[in-house]
DNA sequence: TACACGTGGTT
DNA sequence: TAACCAAGTGT
């Protein structure tokens, strides 16, 4: 009997325990509902990425009022689509959406892909979204994994206080271990590992005492140790480029007309800075600037 | 792999 | 209050 092997070997999740606690812990969100459509998940999914819940309801319920299919957005301007989505954050998000809901229209009849593949080759699809898409809007079985996901692995799987730096391919191998063979058990187990770690398993004082987990738990086994993996960088904000470009890009949604550039360089007091935005902004197709010389969002004039 | 990319609520 | 945190992607 060596202790060490016997608390190093990984444990695995009790699906039934999870998924019992799923079907009566669960929010009510709008895009889980059963009528809710691919399209509905997939805005959803992207307005969610690095952004909280609470913010991205009442805009994803406008979204879906106002383009209830992919080609009523592709018909959009883009600048019409980077004001709709407000103050949600990272807004190259809104002009990939845009690009991909272009493509769906044009490429795939109007209709969200259904396999992984087809869903990476979409702008602003990634390994997490891909997989996401699949499994909640098509009852795929595919690895979801996101920070939640990793989180709670990390823990209950393997033992240690957090999730190290993500690996993709490690990350999916280790999470598709853990899914259920039957696809839609796996789909929805997928849906429950998720929100075990945002109401539960959470990063700060994880709420231990009503996980439905604990029992099985490595990290409980092994005595909750703390996270000793490399520390994690520190996100800054105030006075970085995308503070200022932030700021920019502000005054531009709140304006029907483009604008001069002294409208802009009110914003920031550094000058080199301030063009530095402007100009990156512009390469990102976030701006434009009109053949007067003016600047505003894109595709509009 | 590491870093840039918005925004605002919580601790 | 500063730091942490939130359903990641692209380069």
């Amino acid at each position: 009997m060596i202790a060490g092997l016997v608390e190093s070997a990984p444990m695995s999740i009790d699906a039934d325990c999870l998924l019992d606690w799923f079907d009566e812990s669960a929010r009510d969100l709008p895009w889980r509902d059963a009528d809710c459509s691919p399209w509905g998940v997939l805005v959803s999914e992207i307005m969610l990425q690095q952004t909280p819940v609470a913010r991205v309801l009442p805009v994803w319920q406008e979204w879906l009022d106002r383009w209830p299919r992919p080609s009523a957005l592709a018909g959009e301007s883009q600048g019409e689509v980077l004001r709709a989505w407000g103050k949600l954050g990272y807004p190259r998000r809104a002009l990939r959406l845009h690009a991909a809901a272009c493509v769906i229209a044009s490429e795939h009849h109007d209709r969200v892909p259904d396999d992984v593949e087809a869903l990476l080759a979409l702008p602003g699809i990634g390994a997490y979204t891909a997989r996401a898409v699949a499994a909640f809007a098509y009852g795929k079985r595919a690895p979801v994994v996101d920070t939640n996901v990793r989180r709670v692995v990390a823990r209950a799987v393997h033992g240690a206080g957090d999730a190290g730096p993500a690996s993709i391919s490690r990350d999916l191998a280790d999470v598709e271990a853990l899914l259920p063979a039957d696809e839609p058990r796996a789909a929805r187990f997928s849906a429950a590992l998720m929100e075990l770690g945002a109401l539960i398993c959470v990063a700060r004082s994880p709420k231990c005492t009503g996980c439905p987990l604990v029992s099985g738990c490595a990290w409980q086994r092994a005595g909750r140790p703390e996270y000793t993996g490399p520390a994690k960088p520190v996100q800054k904000y105030g006075g970085t480029d995308r503070h200022v470009r932030g700021l920019l890009l502000d005054v531009l949604r709140n304006t029907t007309e483009p604008v001069e550039k002294a409208r802009l360089d009110v914003v920031w007091s550094k000058p080199g800075q301030r063009d530095r935005c402007l100009d990156s902004l512009l390469v990102d197709g976030l701006v434009e600037q009109t053949p007067d010389g003016r600047f505003g969002l894109p595709g509009e004039h």
